[in-house]
DNA sequence: TCGTTAATGAACACAATGTTCGATAATAGT
DNA sequence: ACTATTATCGAACATTGTGTTCATTAACGA
């Protein structure tokens, strides 16, 4: 077996990088932000960057799949509990997404404007759309298959949401979280439950 | 008064360009296309592509808004003879839209990734909001506010259309324009429905 | 301590952008 | 047809950012 030796100095660059970042997205926008800034703030040498991500892209996406994993499974559990209330079922429970998008004002503005938008938006998606045909398939009642395919009605929800979130930060916060998920889940869930030919 | 003289030539040098363009994005991909293909393409100087334009995203968008008007436009005329008919309101009849994609089906799809995603998707979603909440007043009770800020409404059923838009593309268009218009319908709608607390 | 692995940083090749300017050609108005 | 105007040409240039290379130095784990 091959031992994993994972050096300290491995960890510690790729905190700095991503730190600098994320504190230069916020200062001036993503598509400003070069491979020479976050150098420079990180106090890295240029070939210690590239040896360890391909692009600024490559950077982003990686600090991006920790945090929406955190958020995508605290909603599992969430969502578990609903479902042995006996509560309505919901697919996708999104007060916390806009909670944490709250909380990070400042960075998700500046990190959904430009050509990050384009980047969060295809990794975003994907995750919640792998998440959210899970969610589907159970409440499915079983031998029955969809009327459409489930990829449609995730990428859709999806999408809604995302929209959701960029008007929600571009018009600086005009509702509470809380707002925004009850708003999210009546625009959003009669259509597919209709579509998907269910009656919560 | 200014005698608005127009040079014949101008004209013909935006058409070579744009002309240039379209025909590099289905070869290339909007991404990989650059300043210098186009101005090769149109057999004309480099000078005199930034004589007209400021950039390649500029040329872009000159040619997006005749499209999307035409679109609109023609979007409005239906949903007038739909209201006189006495149909079920429709808010967006995006039939055509669907079927505009198809039959530039190559451009579009490459027209609907990369950088062009963002460029495309801001013009659109703006073009298809003023619409659409122009759209909503047309239906909504005199003297009733609704519920929440309409623009929320216009960029959710925008972003929706648009999120369909490019699966059905990304995925090969798998149903016929006329069954995207209804999902899309089906899906959107009743929730627009209930937040305005309209019953149509 | 020792062999391994990571970081350094300057130098380099490269690709693309956007500007400048004097020379040339096409145009519209008369 | 003439003329003043305006568009185009195109090569040269400065600039910015990218990604690679490599010999050297430093940090690490065992």
């Amino acid at each position: 077996m091959q031992n994993q030796r994972v050096d300290r100095r491995v960890q510690r660059t790729r905190q700095l990088l991503n730190r600098a970042l994320m504190e230069l997205i916020v200062e001036k926008g993503y598509d400003s932000v070069t491979v020479q800034d976050i150098i420079d703030r990180a106090n890295l040498g240029r070939s210690t960057f590239y040896a360890h991500y391909q692009d600024k892209e490559d950077l982003l996406l990686s600090g991006i799949d920790e945090v929406v994993h955190g958020l995508i499974w605290g909603n599992k559990a969430v969502s578990k509990d609903e479902h042995r209330t006996g509560t309505t079922p919901r697919i996708l429970w999104t007060e916390p997404i806009f909670r944490h998008a709250q909380e990070e004002y400042q960075l998700h503005k500046a990190m959904f404007a430009g050509r990050g938008l384009e980047v969060m938006h295809k990794e975003i998606q994907n995750h919640l759309c792998s998440h959210i045909e899970e969610q589907i398939d159970q409440l499915l009642p079983d031998e029955k298959s969809p009327p459409v395919a489930l990829s449609v009605i995730s990428n859709y929800l999806a999408g809604a949401l995302l929209t959701l979130l960029v008007w929600w930060l571009d018009n600086n916060m005009p509702y509470t979280p809380e707002r925004m998920d009850a708003l999210f889940q009546e625009l959003s869930m009669p259509g597919v439950w209709s579509v998907l030919e269910i009656t919560p």
